[in-house]
DNA sequence: ATCGAACCCCCTTTTC
DNA sequence: GAAAAGGGGGTTCGAT
């Protein structure tokens, strides 16, 4: 495991030189810090459109299950869905459309 | 918590009618899966520069625990920390320079 | 938050005194280990099955799968069950067997 | 791919024949399950101690990092240790206690 | 044998 | 304050 860090930027100064480490790190750091924040306010978003469907009387529960449906069907039950099929069939499984 | 969607739309059919509430929480649904969808993208990206850093000699989870750090209240940690600490000595661990 | 240890336990020796609390808690910190040491050779008895699994002929992805469905199966779609219908008939999905 | 499952025994009943595929395939998936809630059984049983630990004044969270320690290879400790104070210098974060 | 992907568990935050 | 949902971290699995 090698270091990545050169030993001279040991000072609790902002930034750092002796190698572009310092530099770089920083700059890793800021990027991921910015794409977190930007994550974050999405997740707002999305709550708040939670908030204004329950102010149209929906169920957010609901919402956040068909949702969840949706993205299941679309992901999964692909290539294997034959192989699946005869194994469910073979040990009695009823066979489902989602499935 | 009332249903909020009217009966007449209960066919299978692509959207609805007898209401306006078939197609406005079509679009509700649309658009947190857009915003979810954005999201998802977010979080490949911050994968990415974790890949990135990787691949230029930085350990991927140190820097995920800079950035939890920098990110927490400074208190709690020194807290954390303490108490860890007296927890070891009762146990008879002995503290090493990691903790 | 209080600490639960006492203060005078503060060698590195194996166990302490000043309180039950030093013994109290290597028991509860062997215990646990005791399970999960138990928990572990469960997941290598299972991950044994797969292999012997493999050995037949059969897809361990797809049995990985039917187990999965199976566990589902049993747990979920409730008492929410008929708001869902409603809800997916209102924005066109097709009502299954499976939700 | 193979299917390692006859084809004769394509309907939903129970169990199947036509070959010892379903019983055997039934056999392995129940064995798996067995065990997985045996597992799971232990599972609860350590969430248990922790609850009762913290019904005794300990900190769970601190508890488990402890027993993580201890299954950790100290060098390894301290590698990572090394390398997150040379990070956070690198990148100006001052030294804390708690780090 | 290493790599990336998937799964599971824990923790935190939010919601009710 | 209790229950649930989202996010993160660690571990395991399959593939290359």
């Amino acid at each position: 495991m090698q270091a990545a860090v050169s030993q001279e930027s040991a000072k609790p100064q902002p930034t750092t030189t002796g190698g572009i480490t310092g530099e770089h790190l920083s700059q890793l750091v800021e990027r991921i810090e910015r794409l977190e924040e930007e994550k974050a306010d999405l997740g707002q978003d999305i709550r708040d459109i939670y908030t204004e469907a329950k102010g149209h009387g929906f169920d957010a529960k609901v919402i956040r299950q068909i949702i969840k449906i949706r993205k299941m069907d679309q992901n999964e039950m692909d290539e294997q869905e034959a192989l699946l099929h005869l194994y469910m069939q073979a040990i009695g499984m009823r066979p489902t459309q989602a499935h």
